[in-house]
RNA sequence: GGCGCCGUACCCAAGUGGUAAGGGAGAGGUCUGCAAAACCUUUAUGCACCGGUUCGAAUCCGGUCGGCGCCUCCA
């Protein structure tokens, strides 16, 4: 299976070719732990999930690192606006610290509950400070910095290929500088890597350094952990299509200007998710969030569903209509499922040649650049091809489900789930109405019983019913 | 201003040179006490519009109109 990825940085698919054989780094952006997690941040970390499952089903021992952003970081570079989690802190009355973790259990929580595979290594930016200081240190050495301000700053006329990926023009840039207000920085686009003067009171995240008690610029620690983690040159880096000109940017510029080598093999950004107003934002009080989805009746695998109906690339608009259309589609999927698993059906060990063409053909579509939407219409010709028998049917569709994530597995055989005592009473007692010819009574029962998410059929060899997933 | 994207059926959404995947919704049929499910049939001679290239274009090129994202912490 030869994986196909978009690389931002020749904005073209470049076939994957890891950098060790059989091996795969790939480093994830992860959150900033100040507040919720809203869907459209879930969004990027499902395509990450599916990128990850994609390399370990095409055979890669994959290593998946995700950083967790639980420093304060200033809202832009020009030591203006206000630090997020001092924000959420004097909010809440909680310390920063606890606030950190707070919502970091919060994150693991919504991607557990997406079926998002956890990472092999989630590294905190406050447990690796002395490393952002090592990398700082050698960004020095090799002449990339300066101070100014009581700031470090990293200086973007000192490395060569700034803002290749981006493509940005650094003239354009530098026109620019006139409005620019910072006057520490010799160029507007510098960023800082240590800042030793906080404006904040009550910043209690602070380290010591060479430079003075500080804490760091907000680019370097995915530089200096996805380093520690997966080695000076790795192969995938991925994260938000916001990152491409500032966020990944820097990073690259501070991290080859550290090694002097090229640091990254393959960029993968997922697009946004868009509201009905455009761009979804967490500054608007209420916003999505996966606990707000599952208060309107949905699943959390109906949004994972939702998310693979789209490309990874194209921006998505969400709604409540097609997310309920997405739910009606994996519940009619579950369905199928069921019933391909009842009468004690297992999947078949080995496929043949009939159900085999239909994973191939999914494969093909995970392979060239995650085509999901593709790969999910192989799942249905599969699920649906009757001229397949269902162990064969089953076998291919866990086979699939190894990227898809969809819990096809957990799926209990028609007739089979689990059910309450009341439930179980009613489909009795409307059994009886119906022995009565009392049709109206039965009728009623089945609309109580659909209410509470149970459907049922009337057939030949008597009454069956399922539970909505 | 710079970078980039999109406009495909009633809805969501793939497809980037060879004649329109899939899902949701709807319609007809078989079945049924009626339904539901299942199965069969059905719903774009056409992919914003106008030109052009080509044997051939939703797909390439040019233009027009409309919509969107990033560039500032954000996925």
């Amino acid at each position: 299976m030869n994986i196909f990825l978009y690389n931002t940085m020749y904005r073209e698919l470049r076939e994957f070719k890891p950098l060790k054989d059989e091996e795969a780094g790939m480093y994830a952006c992860g959150p900033t732990v100040y507040n919720y997690a809203h869907v459209g941040n879930l969004r990027t970390y499902i395509f990450e999930d599916i990128l990850r499952r994609t390399l370990a089903y095409a055979g890669y021992r994959v290593t998946h690192v995700m950083n967790v952003t639980d420093v304060g970081h200033l809202t832009d570079d020009q030591d203006d606006g206000e630090d997020k989690m001092l924000k959420s802190s004097r909010e809440t009355g909680m310390s920063v610290w606890d606030i950190a973790e707070y919502y970091t259990k919060a994150f693991f929580k919504d991607t557990t509950r997406l079926n998002i595979l956890d990472p092999h290594v989630v590294c905190r930016a406050t447990e690796h400070i002395d490393d952002m200081i090592e990398l700082v240190k050698r960004l020095e050495k090799r002449g990339h910095t300066y101070e100014a301000g009581g700031n470090i700053y990293f200086s973007i006329d000192t490395f060569d290929q700034y803002g290749r990926m981006a493509n940005l023009n650094l003239e354009d840039l530098q026109s620019g500088a006139r409005i620019e207000v910072d006057q520490n920085k010799r160029n507007p686009k510098d960023f800082v890597l240590w800042f030793t003067k906080s404006k904040f009171e009550n910043q209690v995240m602070l380290w010591d350094s060479p430079w003075g008690k500080g804490y760091p610029g907000w680019h370097l620690e995915c530089s200096a952990m996805s380093m520690k983690y997966l080695g000076e040159q790795f192969d995938i880096h991925c994260g938000g299509t916001d990152h491409i000109s500032v966020h990944h940017t820097n990073e690259i510029a501070q991290s080859e200007a550290a090694t002097g080598k090229k640091w990254v093999r393959y960029w993968c950004h997922g697009e946004f998710l868009l509201d009905d107003t455009g761009k979804m934002s967490k500054s608007k009080g209420e916003f999505l969030t996966l606990d707000l989805l599952i208060k309107h009746g949905f699943d959390p695998l109906d949004y994972r569903y939702f998310c693979l109906g789209a490309h990874y690339r194209s921006q998505l608009r969400f709604s409540f209509q097609a997310l309920e259309q997405a739910k009606t589609s994996r519940n009619n999927l579950a369905a199928r499922i069921a019933e391909l698993k009842k009468d004690q059906v297992e999947a078949a060990d080995t496929l043949d040649a009939p159900a085999q063409a239909y994973v191939d053909r999914f494969e093909a579509h995970a392979a060239k650049d995650l085509n999901m939407p593709r790969s999910l219409s192989e799942l249905w010709g599969l699920v649906r091809d009757s001229s397949i028998a269902p162990a064969q049917r089953l076998a291919g569709c866990y086979r699939m489900d190894l990227i898809l994530g969809l819990s096809l597995k957990d799926i209990a055989p028609a007739g089979e789930e689990l059910l309450d005592e009341e439930s179980a009473s009613l489909i009795a007692e409307r059994e009886e109405a119906r022995k009565d010819k009392d049709f109206a009574k039965a009728d009623t029962i089945r609309d109580i019983l659909q209410k509470r998410g149970i459907d049922i059929k009337d057939t030949p060899s008597g009454t069956v019913w399922r539970k909505r997933v």
